[in-house]
RNA sequence: GCCCGGAUGGCGGAAUUGGUAGACGCAAGGGACUUAAAAUCCCUCGGUGCGCGAGCACUGUGCCGGUUCGAGCCCGGCUCCGGGCACCA
């Protein structure tokens, strides 16, 4: 018999699927639609077993929905631009764009090495101008509907990759990408308001009834949603308020002190006549030079007294106005009223200097411990609200602030928005030309894209385009005068944030995509990829596909209800990386074991949401049982191919039956689930199971019958898990068809049935006995049974029942004293 | 500090969501085949005790308690590990 030889297989039905273009679709409304999306790779040279995790899981998931008769959009594609890129470019002097082509002409091979069923017509390319003209449309969109805007602002800049950052992209102070620790920097800068969809993006998470918990979770922490009310506190021997934000305004009565931002602006004013004016202004120089990192560290609060005081609106008292590091301009309004005795903050504060500590929430019970009470309570101490819960007082002091004209109920977001300025070369040109007389105008439509010049030199410091007089040198569209182009580039998350709707119409030469086409393959049916993109990509996704919609482009209000957020591959407990050199290398694995060992094991090592220890020795055992499958169609399909599946006896029932009852969990399984692993070791056993019964089967022609169909099952069963010997094992068996667009088969209840069951005696909630009756038996023949059997009744007799719990074909149990 | 997850044999992990704990795979041990090895096939495999033996009893899902005929799963209280956010007013 013919040996399993992968390297042949592989190649082979790799070339057949291309030629006969297998996997290529066009909308067709008389079939059902399936979008399969695996969230597309960054080019960076080669890949990695985190991304033969990620789309061998979606390649299941296609070739499933495939193969039950679905149109499969499963595609493929590049986040080409980025800073990577460009960094080859300073170190080599290789030119960007050349280095992503080749990265990309590498990569794609390494795909198709791996048996992927993408329908590679579609695939896109972000740096490439056809699409990122659509970029630059969709930004001009954004800034005639006031969207896109530029401001001043203080930024978050990463001294490594020499560009700001979003909010997004800082990760405890650091920057995402190269670790550097991230300062804060006056700039100019271009943002979009996502904010506009804060409420959207929040209430909309119930859509998302099939994505993890967890990333709803964080989402909705990033949001970050407070309802508080604005109040004006009047500053004494001064014109002026000092409005602060409050969740809390229940407890106003206690606000003892006022806290500043050291970045407030009326802190110049405040300090003016202050006798410790010098020593407050050098405090204020050494705080503005803090960076985002120390900030946040836990670092000991420090502050000054300003000399001036303001009015409690609601006490009427005088209450000290001070300065400290420990109020952020970020938030709220840049200061706060201060109640140290139910914020630890303040508390922390006002021990360290001496300040009032006034008690106005009482807790609803008694507790014993000393200090903060944070809770909500009964308010006391403050005046007409005293008594009122703080629930209560929260509503009518709103209203008291409302109606005397001194503040007002609003609700506010710790999402901010979404700075998208990059000052580098290898990125999408912002469509903006500043003109001196019309001030920031957007490209006409019929402009675009503007191209990034490619003729430019990339050295470290400044972004080369820059420098580059052709680019930055034009004329104002509306005044036809003199003017310069705007030379920021867009974060590569603009670039991520609507390429799955690219996908649906990939060369559309006038809009981003066609309407049409989006609207029969959207939504994404299913969407994976790694979680670290839970907040930044799958947040600028959804507040874009909002944002199309209301421009009349998609009709859905979310892109991807469904989510699978898939783990890390590990080395030794830590994630895959060339610095720690815990790798392993995909291309020799396919090398030694072939593709589809590869796959396999990827899949069966653990569930797709949890991470993957990876095992030399696993891996093995894969291969193993691919060969084992292998062998047993190859050595026993010639004497089984001119069966058919007949009055069955028991042997051959028992076949039939457990094919039935893999159909059934397989189907089930990829449906639902998704719980890859299962799916394989259900296939090993019964892979097992024919293994112990072939010389039986092979003993009478229902056998033979039987042996056949579970043979041809399994082939089309294993096939979106190992392709490529499915489909040399579909052609062994004789068969003319594509394997991988062939009908997945189906399972028939009645012959999946069981006959016999095996129910569970408990006495006193322990196992005392097992006893095989027919499935259906009722309780009574199961207690006659039972009553038979000298080793169980034993337990039974000389005591009396007290309770008797009977789960049909499962359980009896006995309760006795 | 706050918010999420986890914790099951020597290891990766099953247990269809309250009903036989440890499927499947790895490792280990034993056997068959072989001149030998590899490959392959078969058997054993949580712990303790009893028994020559088929087997039987007890115990066992991080710890303590609870609900239930019955808990890996539910409830209350911890411990440890991982992740997210972080002076957010």
């Amino acid at each position: 018999m013919r040996e399993y030889d992968p390297k042949k297989i592989e190649s082979k039905w790799q070339r057949i699927w291309e030629e006969r273009k297998v996997f290529e679709v066009k909308e067709d409304p008389s079939k059902k639609k399936y979008y399969c999306l695996e969230m597309f790779p960054y080019p960076s040279g080669r890949i990695h077993m985190g991304h033969v995790r990620n789309y061998t899981i979606g390649d299941v998931v296609a070739r499933f929905w495939r193969m039950r008769g679905y149109n499969v959009l499963h595609p493929m594609g590049w986040d080409a631009f980025g800073l990577p890129a460009e960094n080859a470019a300073i170190k080599y002097g290789y030119h960007p764009k050349k280095w992503t082509e080749e990265n990309i002409n590498y990569m794609r091979e390494q795909l198709k090495r791996m048996g992927f069923s993408y329908c590679w017509e579609r695939e896109v390319n972000t740096s490439l101008p056809e699409y990122y003209r659509w970029n630059q449309w969709i930004f001009i969109k954004m800034f005639e509907k006031g969207l896109a805007y530029k401001k001043k602002s203080l930024v978050n800049w990463c001294p490594g990759c020499k560009t700001v950052l979003a909010n997004e992209q800082v990760i405890g102070g650091r920057c995402w990408r190269c670790d550097s620790e991230v300062q804060l920097k006056e700039l100019e800068q271009w943002f979009l308001r996502i904010t506009n969809y804060s409420e959207d993006l929040l209430r909309d998470h119930e859509m998302l009834k099939e994505w993890p918990e967890k990333v709803i979770i964080m989402q909705r922490n990033w949001i970050g949603r407070s309802e508080g009310a604005y109040i004006d506190f009047p500053v004494l021997e001064m014109d002026g308020n000092i409005r602060v934000f409050t969740t809390r305004i229940d407890t106003i009565y206690g606000a003892t002190f006022m806290v500043l931002s050291s970045q407030h602006p009326m802190v110049p004013l405040l300090i003016k006549d202050s006798p410790e004016r010098d020593r407050i202004e050098s405090w204020l120089e050494k705080a503005k030079k803090e960076t985002y990192l120390s900030r946040i560290e836990n670092v000991e609060k420090e502050g000054f007294f300003t000399g001036k005081y303001a009015l409690n609106p609601f006490t009427k008292s005088k209450i000290p106005v001070w300065i400290a590091n420990y109020v952020i301009m970020e938030y709220g309004t840049g200061a706060i009223m201060a109640v140290p005795a139910h914020d630890a903050r303040d508390y922390e504060f006002a021990k360290k200097y001496n300040l009032e500590i006034k008690e106005v929430i009482k807790p609803l019970e008694e507790r014993e411990w000393e200090g903060v009470f944070e809770g909500d309570g009964i308010l006391v101490d403050s005046g007409e609200f005293t008594g009122l819960t703080s629930e209560e007082a929260r509503k009518r002091m709103t209203e008291f602030v409302e109606r005397n004209g001194i503040g007002k109920g609003v609700t506010l977001y710790r999402l901010k928005d979404w700075g998208i300025s990059r000052q580098r070369y290898w990125g999408t040109p912002i469509p903006i030309i500043k003109c001196d007389r019309c001030g920031l105008v957007p490209v006409p439509y019929e402009d675009l894209p503007i191209m990034l010049p490619e003729n430019v030199e990339i050295k470290g410091g400044g972004n080369p385009l820059e420098k580059c007089e052709e680019f930055v040198n034009t004329s104002c569209p509306k005044c036809k005068g003199k003017a310069k182009r705007e030379t920021d580039t867009m974060d590569t998350f603009f670039d991520s944030s609507w390429y799955f709707l690219r996908y649906t119409s990939p060369r559309d030469e006038k809009l981003p995509f066609s309407p049409e086409k989006a609207s029969y393959w959207m939504p994404v049916d299913i969407y994976i990829g790694g979680v670290e993109h839970a907040i930044l990509h799958l947040i600028y996704s959804r507040f874009f596909t909002k944002f199309l919609r209301d421009i009349g482009l998609v009709e859905v209000k979310e892109p991807f209800p469904k989510l699978l957020t898939q783990g890390m591959v590990t080395l030794g407990g830590s994630a895959m990386s060339k610095s720690k050199g815990n790798v392993v290398d995909p291309d020799e694995m396919i090398e030694k074991y072939g593709a589809d060992t590869l796959r396999l094991f990827i899949l069966f090592a653990a569930p797709p949401d949890k991470d993957l220890e990876w095992s030399d020795k696993g891996i093995e055992g894969c291969y193993r049982f691919i060969n084992r499958v292998w062998r047993l169609i190859t050595d026993n399909w010639e004497a089984v191919k001119d069966f058919k599946v007949e009055g069955f006896d028991g042997d051959s029932g028992e076949a039939i039956r457990k094919t039935h009852q893999l159909i059934k969990r397989i189907s089930e399984n990829l449906e639902r689930r998704i719980h890859l692993n299962t799916a394989i070791s259900s296939m090993m056993e019964f892979t097992n199971f024919l293994y112990q019964k072939k010389e039986e089967l092979m003993g009478n022609s229902s056998g033979k019958g039987a042996l056949k169909e579970a043979l041809k099952t399994l082939v089309k069963l294993l096939s979106p898990f190992t392709p490529h010997m499915c489909e040399e094992l579909w052609e062994i068996m004789g068969e003319k068809s594509i394997l991988s667009v062939s009908e997945w088969p189906k399972w028939d209840d009645e012959l999946a049935k069981e006959e016999m069951t095996v129910v569970v005696v408990q006495i006193n909630g322990r196992v005392r006995g097992r006893i095989s009756v027919p499935v259906g038996s009722s309780e009574e023949e199961v207690t006659e049974e039972v009553m038979k059997d000298s080793k169980i009744s034993s337990y039974l007799c000389q005591k009396r029942i007290v309770k008797k719990v009977w789960i049909p074909d499962k359980i009896l149990s006995f309760h006795v004293e």
